[in-house]
DNA sequence: GCAAATTTGTCCGTATGTATC
DNA sequence: AGATACATACGGACAAATTTG
């Protein structure tokens, strides 16, 4: 017969839940780092093996911890995949009738690369810059129209934009604001216009301003890359007022 | 004796989530509808009790569910709840050597605040700023150094800003990191200057500033509002070097 | 390559706390 | 107050994945 807990008024998985990250703050661990087994955590919270795991499974929701089948419990890579997870979400309800909230996504990213314009000519180096010249010929050279590796050269161009922002946070974010506008625009009802060719100018001006410490081109260029999206959504957007 | 998948070679509690998200997408829930109860979600996904919590313990991390005990599950605000979690314990757990993680947050906080300075004094309209005003005038009164009211004042503020910035994401993810800095704060070494003085003052100046339509003095108000924490923090920073 | 040990994944049955009627 | 419906929690057993000898 299961005793349950007669003092403890909070909820139990709660409780377990203060208790791993509490562990993981007193001992300073780092991500990568092993954490104890279930049934160690049973015994060092006096929980049942149910709550513990609901709890793992709260934290590994938040990244704060991983979980490997038949090896173990570490410490998560503290990632922003929760807000990726939760805004992708968020923009698959709400594309049906209103996509207001990819419509702000867009607008959030833009922002930040371009508010971002003056750190980010600084911190690409002539390295940097080189590797972006080169997915950009990456792009060019795939005629195949919504290719897997035109994404990907898509991603990593922008990612090189975040890292050299020198703002880890702001950096992140705008990642994943990449990775759930990559989740959410293929369910939208908006004709993917073939502006392939308008996206690798695009880039390829965002090199070439970076490259001259244009700021202010440098900026234009990122406005003019983002356009024609905002334009497909605007569009989008009045076709689907009901 | 239990069955098992034999088919299903996805982990079946990831197969259960995504069951569970897409049985909102497919009803077109939106938050506070109710969700089936964990038995009928059981069969209808043919999986144990287990695996169905664990799953919705996930989706309850990312606000995609809400659970109510003895009433029922339904479908979750679909806040930043979790990403302020994440960034929480991100900067509890760099607190300690480096504060980059908080520094990166308060200039992300700014660069959003700031970058979005035009459509928020357009966006504040004269009950908007009487509302700040009446804010501002509850700091004042306030002798109490550190009292919950000053920072319930505080927020009440910057959310007026967040509403009126009239991009809906930008404005959460500014209050998302407002929490996150009021959860981290207390545990910084940093010795918190009596500058709520300097506080009231740059949020008058914040009020006076949006009233007269002034966006660049709007801009440099929160520049000041901002200096004294970056100054706090730099610091820190170079106090604790390793 | 095999087998044992370790650890997480899944299932079941039961008892308890909570909210509604 | 009683009855009902639901989430919370416990404990044990077996399955699957990974590492190690």
């Amino acid at each position: 017969m299961p005793e349950h807990r007669t003092g403890g008024r909070q909820l139990l998985r709660q409780e377990v839940t203060e208790g791993i990250k509490r562990y993981i703050l007193e001992n300073d661990l780092r991500p990568g780092d092993p954490l104890p087994t279930e049934s160690a955590l049973c015994e060092a919270l006096s929980a049942s093996r149910s709550s513990v795991r609901e709890a793992v499974k709260t934290l590994h929701a938040l990244d704060i911890v991983e979980v490997r089948h038949g090896h173990g419990t570490y410490v998560g890579r503290l990632s922003l995949a929760a807000l990726v997870e939760s805004l992708s979400f968020r923009g698959m309800l709400g594309s049906g009738d209103d996509m207001r909230a990819i419509s702000d996504l867009v607008e959030a990213r833009e922002l930040l690369e371009r508010s971002m314009a003056g750190q980010i000519v600084a911190g690409l180096g002539p390295e940097r810059l080189d590797a972006m010249q080169g997915l950009v010929e990456v792009m060019r050279k795939q005629e195949t129209r919504g290719s897997d590796e035109f994404v990907d050269a898509d991603r990593a161009f922008h990612a090189h934009l975040a890292d050299a922002s020198g703002n880890g946070l702001i950096g992140q974010l705008s990642m994943a604001f990449w990775d759930v506008y990559a989740v959410v625009s293929p369910h939208l009802n908006v004709i993917s216009a073939d502006d392939e060719q308008h996206t690798i100018a695009a880039h390829q001006r965002i090199v070439d301003t970076a490259r001259a410490a244009d700021i202010a081109g440098f900026s234009e260029a990122l406005t003019e890359h983002y356009a024609p999206v905002r334009r497909r959504l605007a569009t989008a957007q009045q076709h689907t007022p009901a």
